[in-house]
RNA sequence: GCUCUGGUGGUGGAAUGGUAGACACGAGGGACUUAAAAUCCCUUGUCCGCAAGGACGUGUGGGUUCAAGUCCCACCCGGAGUACCA
């Protein structure tokens, strides 16, 4: 009987379905093991072949993982909240709800095809209400918590309170907590403490898809999604306060498994800076004899008595060098300082950088603008008065909006300077005695290595201990202090979107209540117009039963909004990153409906071991998750601070496209690739991939491909016609998107599985190509050979020797994650084994438990061929035998490093040459190379004799 | 600019510091077949040689080592992330 994939891949996966096989228990006496993969959003176009990459890769481990032992937990869900059903939606009048449902159904088919061990009992949703009331549920906890810096943990907000109320805590307002009305109060808690707050920010405001985005979902001002051009906006929107969690996610990421690339891209995200806060006085102004603003402005809980105002540095050694002080437009001190003369043009410098695009912003980095204020401030260390500027080159979101510039020693400031001709000091120098003039100079000198000169008391000091003995000095002087400062900014948490989680939020007198938890669900209200209304709300703004009656605790219908019982419901919904922050959490206990997960449930699972997914998610999802469950685990419900402890990138899969040649001349001539002359004759066009055998194109597939080919005629090259090819990126426009289900139909889901892995290492970008699927399907074919010409009879050493020298490398190559040298290791155990002639049942037995993590079709069907009731999944790893491993014994105490290679250590008293010839005789004698002599025997030095068998 | 990656045959890629190019594709040759498909065998880094054999070879230049694709330093070229972050 011929290997038939297409009989016995239907039957196991039945069987699998019928039997429950990749049931998993919260209960067991078993190691426990949980391997995720991240969960895909399910588009229209269904999968292609790089989706699953991973999936096959984590399905391996969890595979190996169940056959050694443990208790697997190996779930799958989808991330079904989106931007793309919902734009589908606006054009169609579709529900997104229907939309996802099908497209779910259809990955779910194209998933049941490549034989994967999920535990579909476990399956979550992001949209389905019984999921997401727990998502609304954590925000509302997210809502009542802020973070204590001394405990370093976030606490209850009552905590706080009760402590303002006591007197133990004093606000960081001018107010005290006595002195607030209760409006003001909650104001204050807002602003400042919860870790779901409503705040006026500047947003990331896209027109074209109507919704505000998130940091991570900008890229060079337009959008990720859709690639629209992205204005910077002040609007009233949810935040989350991931920063108050910055330096608990920087330490993080010691304690977890993950690539050094990935651990780098968080590191720079969250951008610490270690420098100082410094308080700069505002000057006298000399006309009117009055510090400017007086009245008017205080520094912000400023520890100095005077008007001033805080800035944050990283060089506070290089204080003596300021020449001028630059404020962001958005400051709020501009207004109150500027002087008479200089009010016009500032103020048209601010209006003119405030509608200037993000797109203009960021593409006209190098251009230099700014305006002088007319007002000065003091530097407190050197008494000097220096001017003050306004300029866009100062950030609103970093510090405090307000910087000390040293031209001489900061590129920016050095280029502002040159600009407007300020004066330019040297306070750094390479060696103490290498002062020049800056004048001369085409750059900064930005660089830490080197001696403070031109400083007063730091004069001659190192930069290190400068900065040191600076910010001793201020802090000494009351006006300033050591800080860290972040990159990492609060994630805004508002989508004027329809297709997402409802936030649990009434208004009452414009402040925000949470619905309570016993009334969660709070469930997304159904729409017929999915656009924004016409008074610019979102969506939801279209839903006529959308109103909180707090007296009954019910959603009403929106006409009974009264302002006393009945109170509207927030419109806008959660981001994409709301609902996959926390669900591998949920699916250690996905039904219950009393809490998130049970205690039970999380105190056996703990985190998930083994986390695989694409790198692009660096600075979205795996900052956000991390977020949410340091969290949770402050609440004390995840048991682990991090939840993801091994994390693993499968490298993109690229498209490989093919092209055809078509002449200049002539429309309906191609010619051939490596025709003399060819290029200058004729343009490249894509060619759809699936006409293309090994670079040969199909002439009579693609004379009926499309009309405009139907006349084609062909110059060939030794009667075939080959095509081009190019790395590019998957896309349908290119004709080089390959469909998971043909290649399973034309070959079978564990040739699939298989070629997938052996393309190259998971971890690694690389382009789809198809060329040597073939090699992967012989291969399967002759390891069915095997067992159809199996022998009943005890296994013999050569045999044993294979199998073992396979159990090993195998077994190595999976905790490496190396899955394509396992490929190989397969091919070349199946070559060794047929050259011997027939096997014995007991081998083969061994191998097929050792494939079935790799190809678990065949691997069941031999399996049971072989004699066996059982699944092949409940059958034991095999273990490799060392004795196996080395032919013989040795009179020398010897280590098999597992290549044909020996290490031995040598008597002492043997001379190097009595030791290389006294191995080679043994060599012989003992037949370990069959009889012939070792290639190569070395001495090397320490006693070591280094033989290549 | 900064950070992280990677650079090995015609191609995808192997190689705990220890025979560089495993395994596979492609290519060439052969067997079986009326033929095709399928299957099997041989050759396949480059150069010299009829051959035995020899020389050269992992982006470039240095270094460490008995031994370097692998470790260190500098440079060149790809890919990714990030960017007026003070």
């Amino acid at each position: 009987m011929d290997y038939n994939f297409n009989e016995i891949e239907p039957k196991w996966q039945n069987y699998w379905r019928e039997q429950h096989t990749y049931r998993c228990s919260n209960d067991s006496d078993k190691p426990h093991f949980y391997v995720l993969d991240m969960f895909p959003y399910p588009s229209g176009a269904g999968l292609h072949v790089g989706h699953p990459l991973g999936y096959i890769a984590s399905d391996i481990f969890a595979r190996y993982k169940r056959l050694q032992g443990f208790n697997v937990l190996h779930p799958m869900g989808y991330d079904a909240y989106g931007l793309p059903a919902e734009q589908y939606a606006i054009q169609t009048g579709q529900h997104p709800a229907i939309t996802t449902e099908k497209n779910i159904a259809r990955y779910r088919e194209q998933l049941d095809k490549i034989g994967f061990s999920f535990d579909w009992e476990r399956e979550v949703r992001t949209c389905d209400p019984d999921y997401y009331r727990w998502t609304q549920w954590t925000f509302i906890q997210l809502f009542n918590h802020y973070y204590d810096t001394d405990l370093d943990k976030a606490m209850p907000i009552s905590h706080l309170v009760e402590q303002l109320e006591k007197g133990e805590v004093e606000t960081l307002a001018e107010k005290s907590w006595a002195d607030m009305s209760e409006a003001e109060r909650q104001e204050y808690l807002m602003k400042n403490f919860r870790l779901a707050y409503l705040a006026d920010i500047p947003v990331n405001w896209c027109p074209e898809l109507g919704t505000v985005l998130a940091n991570d979902e900008v890229v060079n001002g337009l959008s990720v999604r859709g690639g629209h051009p992205v204005e910077r906006k002040l609007m009233r929107q949810w935040s989350l306060r991931i920063t108050a969690y910055a330096q608990r996610l920087l330490d993080g990421l010691n304690e977890v498994d993950w690539t050094d690339s990935l651990k780098e891209i968080q590191r720079n995200w969250i951008g610490r800076s270690e420098g100082a806060a410094v308080w700069f006085p505002l000057a006298v102004d000399q006309k009117s004899n009055m510090v400017p603003g007086a009245q008017a402005y205080m520094g912000q809980s400023s520890p100095v008595e005077e008007p001033s105002f805080e800035i944050f540095t990283t060089r506070p050694d290089t204080i003596f060098g300021v020449t001028f002080m630059v404020l962001c437009p958005e400051h709020e001190m501009i207004d109150q300082i500027t002087t008479p003369e200089q009010r016009a043009e500032v103020e048209a410098y601010v209006t003119w950088a405030k509608n200037r695009s993000e797109r203009e912003r960021q593409s006209e980095v190098k251009k230099v603008s700014g305006v002088f204020t007319g007002a000065f401030a003091i530097n407190p260390l050197t008494n000097e008065r220096i001017p003050i500027w306004v300029s866009d080159y100062v950030l609103a979101g970093y510090g405090t909006g307000a910087i000390m510039a040293v031209p001489a020693h900061d590129s920016r400031d050095f280029a502002f300077a040159r600009h407007f001709n300020l004066p330019i000091r040297q306070v750094v120098a390479a060696n103490p005695d290498e002062v020049s003039d800056p004048a001369t100079w085409s750059e900064s000198l930005d660089s830490k290595e080197g001696y403070a000169v031109n400083s007063g008391f730091v004069t001659g000091m190192k930069v290190k201990d400068a900065m040191k003995a600076v910010i001793e000095k201020i802090d000494a002087m009351g006006i300033g202090h050591k800080t860290v400062n972040f990159r990492l900014r609060d994630a805004i948490f508002s989508r004027q979107r329809y297709w997402g989680e409802p936030f649990p939020i009434y208004y009452k007198n414009n402040c925000p209540y949470t619905i309570p938890e016993k009334c969660l669900p709070l469930c997304l209200p159904e729409i017929t117009d999915f656009k924004p209304t016409a008074t610019g709300e979102p969506p939801l703004g279209h839903a006529t039963v959308w109103a909180w009656d707090e007296e009954h605790e019910c959603v009403v219908e929106n006409s009974k909004i009264d302002g006393v019982k009945v109170f509207p419901l927030e419109l806008s919904t959660m981001p994409g990153f709301a609902g996959s922050s926390g669900y591998y959490m949920r699916y250690m206990d996905p039904t219950n409906n009393e809490e998130y997960f049970s205690q039970k449930a999380s105190q056996y699972w703990q985190n998930v071991d083994l986390y695989v997914g694409g790198a692009e998610h660096g600075t979205g999802h795996l900052i956000y998750s991390r977020f949410w469950n340091k969290f949770l685990y402050d609440l004390g419900l995840c048991p682990k601070q991090e939840p993801f402890q091994k994390l693993v990138n499968q490298g993109m899969i690229q498209g490989r496209s093919n092209f055809v040649y078509r002449s200049k001349e002539n429309n309906n001539l191609f010619i051939s690739k490596n025709v003399p002359g060819r290029e200058e004759k004729t343009v490249p066009i894509h060619v759809d991939i699936n006409i293309v055998t090994n670079d040969i194109l199909d002439l009579d597939k693609f004379r009926a491909w499309r009309p405009e080919f139907a006349e084609a005629t062909f110059e060939l090259e030794d009667g075939k016609y080959v095509c081009g090819w190019e790395v590019e990126k998957m896309s349908k426009s290119m004709f080089n998107v390959q469909n998971p289900d043909d290649l399973v139909a034309r070959y079978g889901a564990d040739t699939l599985r298989l070629y997938e892995m052996f393309l190259g290492p998971v971890e690694q970008a690389k382009p789809w190509d198809t060329n040597g699927i073939e090699g992967v399907f012989r291969f399967l074919k002759k390891f069915w050979k095997l067992f159809e010409t199996r022998a009943d009879k005890p296994a013999e050493k050569p045999e044993l020797k294979i199998l073992h020298q396979t159990i090993k490398k195998i077994t190595d190559d999976i905790e490496r994650f190396s899955f394509n040298t396992s490929v190989s290791t397969f091919m070349i155990c199946a070559n060794d084994l047929g050259a011997l002639g027939s096997v014995s049942s007991e081998v083969l037995e061994q191998l097929a438990i050792l494939i079935a993590p790799f190809a678990p079709h065949i691997a069941e069907e031999l399996y049971h061929q072989l004699g066996h009731e059982t699944s092949v999944c409940d059958a034991k790893w095999p273990v490799y035998d060392p004795a196996m491993l080395v032919q013989d014994s040795f009179k020398y105490p010897v280590s098999f490093n597992g290549k044909m290679r020996l290490m031995l250590e040598l008597p002492n008293g043997i001379s190097q040459d009595e030791a290389i010839a006294a191995v080679k005789a043994d060599a012989l004698a003992q037949k370990w190379l069959d009889g012939k002599e070792p290639k190569r025997v070395v001495f090397v030095p320490n006693k070591i004799i280094n033989i290549v068998l």
